[in-house]
DNA sequence: CTAGAATTGTGAAGAATTTCACAAGCGGCG
DNA sequence: CGCCGCTTGTGAAATTCTTCACAATTCTAG
């Protein structure tokens, strides 16, 4: 019951947790995995198998209980908890991360945003005040930071990574197009617009298929 | 020479080109797959491999000409020209994306913001004005729009992208954290930043095995 | 209590992707 | 010119992921 699991089931599994919400929603008690998939853009099979490698959640003939398999679901992806974050780079990025609804709601709460721009330091965030990047290492220390969100520019990504990593950081979203390094026990994901932007180029040029 | 190219061979054809424009920055002007695998956070045979869906670029005993392999991946994936495209939703998310260096820098040109704000309606934005939701159509129309980023909440994403294929787009970049639903001809590319986090909040918790 | 309809969980088959391993090509050097 | 070191391109093997198919389980109705 411990095997690797795949990105792509954890994935699915998000889609599976936002499909079920809604249901939750809408006061829906029970669903069937022919159900979820279709909500999900998969197959039955696939949400069946996907959620096998964690445990045995359905009733034969009768489908999943809706708020029961969210609820295992939220503690599978390790979001019935809350996660204390420091956003490194008060940029658009940062600013738009910040003031996303769905950051809180999925219980990321940002403790402490730094930035190396002077002209930044002191401007009050909400209920934030921007403290300069030399901070980094206290705010993570202090805040009991888990996880840091890298929005700032390439060259400064992975020096503000290392510094992270050091300062006790367990985790890292990051937005700079570099390919981070950090200790293998540290995960990373990437936010790659420019990636996302190639895919979706190369999807609609492959479509034609004059030279 | 037409197969199927599956999404993980795209991603790291991103990554090469990453790859290989750091080295024309360095003047570099010969690479082994070697050397772009570990660039690319990958092994030098996934390289030869992923390359070869393509035709054969390299030189044995020698490696890629690095400008001429730049070029190559850049035609392959479509970003080898202009890509004109409609900002839907004026919000920190399309503000964020409109200001991104990369995104000009990669040949997506914005020619026109919608949004359904009426404050919003008629600010500026560079050299844009923002213009009303309803002018959608109009926008894509006359600036021979080839692509739609949607950034607007969850709940209008799929009426804006409905009207976004009628009136022509052929592509479809989703910040909304929803399943959109469009002809099988218009590929869509989600970026879902709570999947994001949610894989990371994963990926951290797996690594602590205690309850 | 039994039969029947529905739906899960899961081995096994099938498909796709990644890794391996090596023949073949290229350039340099004696 | 012929050998040598290096590196590609690519079938074949290994691994991983997805789909299939069905026994097992649950609920409902009669």
């Amino acid at each position: 019951m411990s095997r690797r699991i795949s990105d792509s089931t954890i994935r699915r599994l998000s889609h599976y947790l936002r499909a079920l919400e809604d249901l939750e929603a809408d006061r829906t008690t029970t669903v069937s995995s022919e159900q979820l998939a279709r909500r999900g853009g998969t197959t039955a099979a696939q949400v069946r198998k996907d959620l096998s490698h964690f445990g045995s959640f359905g009733k034969r003939g009768l489908g999943y209980a809706v708020p029961e398999l969210a609820g295992r679901l939220r503690r599978i992806l390790g979001v019935d908890r809350t996660w204390r974050v420091v956003l490194v780079g008060a940029g658009r990025i940062g600013s738009a991360l910040f003031e996303y609804p769905n950051f809180a709601a999925r219980g990321f709460e940002c403790v402490g945003v730094v930035d190396a721009d002077p002209e930044k330091v002191g401007q009050r965030w909400g209920d934030l005040v921007i403290r300069p990047a030399s901070d980094l290492e206290s705010v993570i220390r202090s805040g009991k930071v888990d996880l840091a969100i890298v929005a700032v520019p390439a060259g400064a990504a992975q020096e503000v990574a290392d510094r992270a990593v050091a300062a006790g950081a367990r985790g890292i979203l990051n937005f700079a197009p570099t390919q981070l390094r950090v200790p293998d026990h540290v995960p990373v994901t990437d936010v790659n617009l420019v990636m996302e932007m190639e895919a979706l180029s190369f999807a609609i040029t492959k479509g034609r298929k004059g030279s």
